[in-house]
DNA sequence: CCATGTCTATCTATCAGTAGATAGATTCAA
DNA sequence: TTGAATCTATCTACTGATAGATAGACATGG
């Protein structure tokens, strides 16, 4: 197994941090420090930040479309059960926001590419919940979901109540 | 009418800034600018950004609950209806994000009191749908309401299209 | 009534540290 | 030997924070 490009040890560490604090609460020194290089080589990567998020928002939107996979050929309820489980284990598992959903929270401080990007990312979501089988319910609307699987990454993060997720995203019963 | 204290005029363009940018989007000197005054005045009023930021989650929390009123003498419905016109108002009206969305979106970074009074206001917030009559329908839960109304925020300012949030926060048609 | 002291709010000036960014040298593998 | 990747060194601008001075309001006691 080849070692992970700098390239991508970049992305990583940017990831990681940029889920936490947002765009303007990780610095080109922060990621040198966490992958081991100097400051002016993570430039190299990526002349600038608005450069290094927007391939940071472009790669992080690549990999949930290949996880979800192809809305076409799903079985009904499948497409919810993907998309929820994503949100899912952004929480339980990196225990950290949605990249896009703190990006687009913070969109007015974005440079445009990368505000671009984040919109993109919605998106396809949304369009992937348009399209696979009953992703959702009889008179939902597919925004309605993804807004709220965002929101209860907040909510159950703010309150350090991870159980609040799970609350928040069920199906009301009846 | 006298005019607003300095103190005061802090806290609204910090609040401005804070609900665009977040915590690490502004600066002691961008408030001071805002102001009109020298940035060792901003720390005259609040010696640390941490202060600042706690008073200004604080302050937000105490506009909200009075704009909200008692929650136990309300008609049916009414509660629901106050707290998304709440958001809805942030979105058409001020066009900015909700402070403690944004704020519980970044509970990583911020300072622990900070992040405490981000988790008092969705506190409020769903106890206030608790206790409301009606305000969420059967088998619906507070916490599911809230997250929705928080994501509908950042997908409609993410898209840049403020009817995405009605049709995030519509009622399902049976 | 005035002199002294105190409080409030601001200022100027400065600090060490960090921000994003760049120029130019060096290393190393193909 | 060339080009990719990294380095050293540096720049300017900005960060949160502090020290010390100052001006005006206000009170209190002589």
């Amino acid at each position: 197994m080849p070692d992970q490009s700098a390239r991508d040890q970049i992305l990583d560490a940017a990831e990681k941090r940029a889920r936490m604090a947002g765009y303007h609460g990780f610095s080109f020194r922060d990621l040198a420090e966490d992958v081991g290089i100097k400051s002016s080589s993570v430039h190299y990567h990526f002349p600038t930040k608005g450069e290094l998020a927007e391939a940071l928002a472009r790669r992080y939107t690549l990999r949930v479309a290949e996880k979800l996979g192809d809305p076409d050929d799903l079985a009904p309820g499948a497409g919810r059960a993907r998309v929820v489980s994503l949100f899912r284990d952004a929480l339980l598992i990196d225990d950290r926001m949605c990249l896009c959903g703190l990006f687009g929270a913070e969109r007015d401080a974005l440079p445009p590419p990368v505000a671009a990007a984040v919109a993109d990312f919605f998106g396809l979501i949304l369009d992937y919940l348009e399209r696979a089988p009953a992703a959702v319910r009889r008179g939902e609307k597919p925004a309605a979901l993804l807004a709220r699987l965002e929101g209860a990454l907040i909510l159950a993060r703010a309150l350090n109540d991870p159980g609040l997720f799970d609350e928040a995203t069920a199906a009301p019963d009846s």
